[in-house]
DNA sequence: AAGTCATGCAACCGCATCTGG
DNA sequence: TCCAGATGCGGTTGCATGACT
């Protein structure tokens, strides 16, 4: 225990920082398919130039089909510093309360919200009772009874509709769909996701299924079964199509408006003639993947720029992944 | 318009703990 | 029981972005 350990990897030989969407994709195919059984072998089986913790935390953190993304809802917030006055930093086990919420994520809205709130209020509570008056909690501008959070075995549940909730302390911030210097989280959260139901919905906007579960999209976009359907995505063995798809990373901001469009599009059908939309949508994507990977033609000048700053092509681009085929058959 | 500060969050680092030979 | 490797966890950092001056 506590004993010496050889690196967990060759750091000299894994790459770090954001993940791409070819990089997460991969990842979750590799899981979908093998299973994570040893995490440290993952990455070399899978083909990914990454630590294997690294690659843990990422599909811990947001590729696992359970992870819950948006906003915390103020019963939310309230039972995490009911917790964490009981536990104090154990995230993952107040995390554990939490279904589909991370330790990390946990984490963060404490560091940067409640911490700050814990720290007003009692700021507030003494001065209060320095002059006497009775306490009115007014450093909680979201007003929740704690009463609302419900603890059932199974984490906490929110007593009224947590899409209503607004965060004290957290703006929205029109950055939310691009604030991350990867191009992959703009895609994958759906809380960074620019499009309409953010916010008014803490699942995923892409939650085609309609069955209130919370789905996590880009998981669903490489449910095997369907990309087997669609695309068939070799593994390690086909080099050259995961090169092609790391080419995908940085997109151009005109393309990524036609998937935009297409997303709207398949939003706004509703899926109502889900079959229908489903074989169209995959012949559209397909075309386009065709064009994009330059199976069919190229288009030439957008394509001599590939070192294009990968942040701003995908800000563009990657809200609509979730709309591509993949997902259709989920 | 440009520079600086504050904020939020994904990801990394390293220690602790678990597990199996 | 010892040991080494694997995994889990919490602290911290780096960076993109908006707000402010």
């Amino acid at each position: 225990m506590g004993r010496g350990r050889a690196p967990c990897c060759d750091k000299n030989q894994v790459k770090k920082g954001p993940w791409s969407p070819a990089e997460d994709l991969r990842l979750i195919t590799f899981i979908q398919k093998h299973g994570h059984g040893n995490w440290r072998s993952l990455p070399k089986q899978a083909g990914l130039l990454r630590c294997g913790k690294s690659c843990r935390l990422r599909w811990i953190n947001y590729l696992r089909p359970d992870v819950k993304r948006g906003n915390f809802a103020p019963q939310e917030e309230e039972a995490i510093l009911k917790l964490h006055e009981s536990l104090g930093n154990k995230w993952s086990k107040i995390a554990s309360h939490f279904p589909g919420r991370t330790d990390n994520e946990i984490k963060n809205v404490w560091n940067t919200h409640l911490k700050k709130r814990l720290i007003k209020k009692d700021a507030n509570r003494r001065s209060n009772i320095e002059t006497k008056e009775p306490s009115t909690n007014p450093s909680s501008p979201c007003p929740t009874s704690s009463d609302s959070c419900v603890e059932n075995g199974n984490g906490y549940q929110l007593g009224q509709d947590s899409t209503k909730c607004c965060s004290s302390e957290r703006k929205e911030s029109p950055s939310s769909s691009s604030s991350i210097s990867s191009c992959a989280p703009k895609f994958l959260n759906s809380q960074q996701v620019d499009v309409p139901m953010q916010r008014e919905d803490m699942s995923p906007p892409f939650n085609f299924g309609g069955d209130g579960e919370v789905h996590n999209t880009i998981y669903e976009a490489a449910d095997l079964e369907v990309l087997d359907e669609v695309i068939d995505i070799p593994m390690e063995s086909d080099t050259e199509f995961w090169s092609m798809l790391d080419g995908l990373d940085c997109l151009q901001s005109s393309e990524a408006h036609a998937i935009e469009d297409h997303f709207e599009a398949s939003q706004s059908s509703s899926f109502r003639d889900e079959t229908l939309d489903r074989e169209a949508d995959c012949t559209k994507w397909m075309k386009y993947l065709e064009d994009e990977l330059g199976l069919e033609g190229t288009n030439g000048e957008e394509q001599d720029n590939p070192q294009k700053d990968a942040a701003d092509l995908g800000m563009d681009y990657f809200p609509s992944w979730p709309s591509s085929p993949f997902l259709f058959g989920v």
